[in-house]
DNA sequence: CGCATCCTTCGACCTGCGACGAAACGTGCT
DNA sequence: AGCACGTTTCGTCGCAGGTCGAAGGATGCG
């Protein structure tokens, strides 16, 4: 008989990610991009029956969903509360040991700006942020009318950011640098934006992202005042 | 050799929550209050031996911290992070099954009025929460002039929090209300005091607590608008 | 000083589960 | 149809770690 209180469950999901192997696999799927079942095997460095065994427990977990594509399998986190957790998790395990060259190169990439799930984050994620404030888009957890205008015109959907089930515009501080960058419905709408127009976009190392020389010249223009030259979206 | 990028370590910290004991033993030290081995021991529903062999594993991993008191040893939550941890995982693990009747009691007590480790949660806590955005006190993640007034009225610390480390007032969902509530150093502050006042007591199912005829009546005259009599802390 | 209480350490047992290779399954290409 | 490739399933091995009882400190009480 338990004596302790009706409560949820926690062990089961912290099993799941307790496991080196489907850690890799979850770290590697918070870059936001879904991945099939093969690269997560290489990237995990172990075989494809292994991963695959693992794969299967995430699933049945609810961590990961999988979309079938041809004879591929992709694989991403099942919503944004997963990235909360290995987000908030990560922040207690303290950063590891870095140990070849090749690791240390790829941190720094990590530190300059990555994705953290579906918004940016690092350096890049905190300039960004600041440089918001410092606009006057944000106070406290809205959006200004000066930010409304300013979003809008790079072409962000603020209302349909609203109206989203999940937290607004929370800040969302993570393990690199000790400070806040922008989540949330609002982060990843913004960062969806910023992809689009091809001012970020995706480095080799997993999660790691990269401004273009459009993308420097764009964000500059944007918070000098100017108005941005027509927005022609990718289909 | 590692293919993924250098991160923070997640599996260890994970391996530590993924036992169902040390798990429960996690969720009892949510409450806030220290308990000693013993006690979590019987909440845990093992022996005094394998409790402490986990107990001297969380603590080795930075989890739980431990003050010697006589012949006793208090062990407690090491900081507010661990809570957070345990909250987002709550939250994905979904509720589990009740079982017994006593179980459904209890349950019922948690969602009315419980602590998060230092502040409040359950019904009792997205009400205050409410109560104090009408009341105009909150604007986003501040506290308004109004909020400043009214809080120090009451006895609590406003600046002091705003100097803490830790967020000075977010949101902290929770996973019976679905709603939000006060967390962060300003959250801790106001519980503080609303237990210092004797208005909130703790209840016999670990992490409940229970409004008290003043309470009740102090928390009416605060938001009615009318000055509060004078308060003397308790020592 | 000796006993009771609380906690930890020790030794032994046993279950759970992560690892791989080989083979089966399903899909796309020619 | 037949082959190649990505993925899953199966069978097996080996080890990490959770559990307990009993014994060994440590502390408070009379």
């Amino acid at each position: 008989m338990e004596h302790v209180a009706a409560d949820a469950d926690i062990a089961p999901v912290a099993a799941l990610i307790a496991d080196p192997t489907r850690a890799a696999i979850l770290t590697a799927l918070l870059g936001g991009q879904a991945l099939a079942a093969g690269e997560l095997a290489r990237m995990a460095g172990v075989s494809a029956a292994t991963a695959s065994a693992h794969l299967s427990r995430l699933l049945d977990g609810g961590l990961v969903a999988v979309v079938r594509q041809g004879r591929h399998r992709y694989y991403r986190l099942a919503g944004h509360e997963i990235a909360e957790v290995l987000e908030v998790l990560a922040r207690v395990g303290g950063r590891p040991a870095v140990r070849s060259l090749r690791q240390s190169r790829q941190a720094r990439m990590l530190e300059e700006a990555r994705t953290c799930y579906d918004h940016l984050a690092g350096r890049a994620g905190v300039g960004l942020f600041d440089r918001l404030r410092e606009a006057g888009c944000l106070a406290g957890e809205e959006v200004t009318p000066e930010g409304e205008r300013l979003l809008g015109g790079l072409g962000v959907d603020v209302e349909g950011a609203r109206r989203a089930r999940r937290r607004f515009a929370p800040e969302c501080l993570d393990w690199t640098e000790r400070r806040a960058h922008l989540g949330g419905a609002l982060g990843a709408a913004i960062t969806a934006v910023l992809f689009e127009r091809g001012w970020y976009v995706r480095g080799p190392v997993p999660r790691t992202v990269n401004v273009t020389e459009e993308g420097r010249e764009g964000l500059a223009a944007l918070f000098s005042g100017k108005e941005l030259t027509s927005h022609t979206p990718v289909t």
